[in-house]
DNA sequence: TCCGTTATCCCGTATTCACGTGATACGCCT
DNA sequence: AGGCGTATCACGTGAATACGGGATAACGGA
């Protein structure tokens, strides 16, 4: 136990009650480490961008912040330090803002609602390589996630080279493109978008596409 | 604190240990009330059937179950039962089991390593309307949501009528059937489409739907 | 006041599509 | 041995599309 290196975690947080509130409740866990705390983006990222620190493991970050935006600094602090893990720690439970998180790439959300138990077993699940999600963001989630996941499953399957050809024709290729690029002849092409459109139960080529998505057939890959 | 009536709440689940350490755990809690717990599906739900029992708040279940599958009986939960909340319990990480799970409607998801303290804050988070996830899960499902979040602010925008008419071409209507549906001319649909094109890049209605499924243009509505 | 955006409408044409109606061949399952 | 799905190829035709090149009108910002 104690000869694994501690976590190592940066707070960027301009709340200076809150910050010494989480440097406290970390400084009682032995295996986690406060390395630096910062009230603006632009300090901690002059801090990740020089070479002669250490990346931290974590950074906890909080959104709302004087100058940039916590979100607008994730991108650097991806450059600057690839590995390090980012765990947004706001109030905002705004839905733009956590699902920008995601798609910046954010291993967790949590609200400032969260007890120091949350936030420390959150850190210990994002350094194990999973994610922490506040429940009401996970609830939030949940809902988003249930409008997206296709139920696939109606019997509608298309073949491997179906679903190549269909591929290809959401991205603009007409017939005779797709003839050259598979090599094979306009007419196979044409008995396949037919295939196709008897399976999806369509009778051209846009509404194809439109189905394709809308049940998930181009999820998988 | 105590005049409120404690969660009620039913587990399904096959192995007897794993039953008995969720009742003992449970019987901890005061505001935490284990009504009944099953071995299959088929006995809960005709528990849940039954009406004179009342309704659980809560639902632990298990998915590999000797008989039903717990998926499967998630809809009659819901038919019986439609305010429990369901929490699924179980040692599968699959992938599709989460997916389904989550279309099916579960508030949770959480894996038997849980510990004891996260399965019944768990149980809390979800009585109060959030939702609770296991942090491997909750990584799996960040992964999933990164790709289906589309970053749509590349400053393409359709005006309302063109995305009305994109819609229209992705559900298989021909140029001639939107306008009357519009209660438009032909030409006008047509010179829509050429700006549609223009704005998207594209060649042809194809590549136009795809590229509106990928840039998330019909995510809104 | 002028320009950009949006929405509406028109003509003509070469290209492409959708579809009816075929065919051959391979593999798989029964 | 026969049937089903898949993949390949072919011809012809009417329908639909893509696009060049126009136009008018309303609205709002520069």
């Amino acid at each position: 136990m104690s000869n694994t290196p501690p976590t190592r975690i940066v707070l960027i947080e301009d709340n200076q009650e809150y910050r010494d509130v989480i440097k406290l409740a970390l400084a009682e866990v032995e295996d986690l480490e406060l390395e630096e705390k910062f009230g603006t983006c632009e300090i901690a990222l002059r801090y990740l961008q020089d070479l002669s620190n250490k990346r931290p493991d974590i950074i906890l970050l909080d959104l709302r912040l004087p100058g940039m935006l916590g979100l607008e600094a994730i991108p650097f602090i991806k450059d600057y330090s690839p590995k390090t893990k980012i765990i947004v720690l706001t109030l905002s439970d705004s839905e733009s803002d956590v699902l920008n998180a995601i798609s910046l790439g954010a291993s967790g959300y949590l609200l400032k609602s969260a007890t120091l138990d949350e936030i420390v077993s959150g850190i210990r699940a994002v350094q194990n390589g999973a994610a922490t999600l506040d429940p009401s963001v996970a609830h939030f989630l949940l809902q988003k996630l249930k409008k997206h996941i296709p139920q696939n499953a109606l019997g509608i399957e298309l073949s491997q080279r179906e679903l190549e050809i269909l591929t290809l024709l959401g991205e603009g290729l007409v017939k005779k493109e797709i003839a050259d690029q598979l090599g094979i002849g306009y007419t196979t092409v044409d008995t396949h978008v037919r295939h196709i459109y008897e399976k999806l139960q369509v009778r051209n080529a846009p509404s194809a596409v439109g189905k394709a998505y809308k049940l998930g057939l181009f999820n998988d890959e």
